[in-house]
DNA sequence: CTTGACCTTCCCATGATGGGAAGCCCCATA
DNA sequence: TATGGGGCTTCCCATCATGGGAAGGTCAAG
């Protein structure tokens, strides 16, 4: 199949299949003799696999890894939770920052009228802050 | 003041202050005879604005309209608060993602042995999913 | 006057993705 | 068979916010 085709199915598109080519993500397929790329079932499976965890907020890099555990018949199922449960913790630090910046922004607005009136201490508070810890 | 005493003083790197002023966030300050940028203590107030904006999360044509309703002492408190409850919305609806996120793959974890053995459940997940639905 | 810290501009890189141009290729239909 | 339209190719550029670093000028203290 076309690599049209291929994006249809997997859910990638098309653009993004040749860039993770590019980097050595996947492995280039097979070519036509006019330079089209043919793609197997299994390399949509691959592509499936790749969107999947790219969903789940893996990078490309951490994407490279777990294909290659994937592939690895012989490692540890240990070794792919640990990746997994690490990033469980990303995920979570950063919702949890989002969250912190979600409440005091709120509290902020909770403060201001939001009427005709100029007077709004969102702004007095932005523009009194002392700088403030940066997130790491 | 030079730019790296501003820098120091407002918590924005003297690599942003330019980027800022380049892409007509902050006004030019005045420089000096051998271009030297000058900054008054007004400027590391407006400095500090944009650094608590960026800190909660606003993009920066969001800081730019902050800035601008910082300035305009007509406007109503009501545009301030509408505009940073809209951003508290995203905040949360990101922040929700991320969690979602995290869920799906701590419930997979949960499944997984995480031992010697390799049979992985996360893994087969990955390797199984249909195209799922993508995030707006 | 030298030295070292500071400043200037300019270019490049990141991460993941999309947009679009220029040019070939393939198939169906007129 | 010719033509048109859609799909494919590569290549370059843009995004968003930030940092790195080179090459060179400046300033102040010793």
């Amino acid at each position: 199949m076309n690599i049209g085709e291929a994006s249809t199915l997997s859910g990638v598109s098309a653009k993004m299949i040749r860039y993770y080519e590019s980097i050595g993500l996947i492995e280039p397929p097979a070519r036509t003799a006019s330079q089209y790329r043919v793609y197997a079932d299994d390399d949509v499976h691959t592509l499936r696999f790749v969107r999947r965890s790219r969903d789940l907020g893996f990078s490309l890099e951490e994407t490279r890894e777990l294909l290659a555990l994937w592939h690895d018949k012989s490692r540890a199922s240990a070794d792919v939770k640990k990746l997994a449960m690490a990033h469980v913790r990303d995920l979570e630090a950063k919702a949890a920052e989002l969250s912190a910046m979600a409440d005091t922004l709120r509290h902020l607005a909770t403060h201001c009228h939001g009427d005709h009136r100029p007077d709004c201490p969102i702004l007095s508070d932005f523009a009194a802050g002392a700088p403030t810890q940066r997130k790491a």
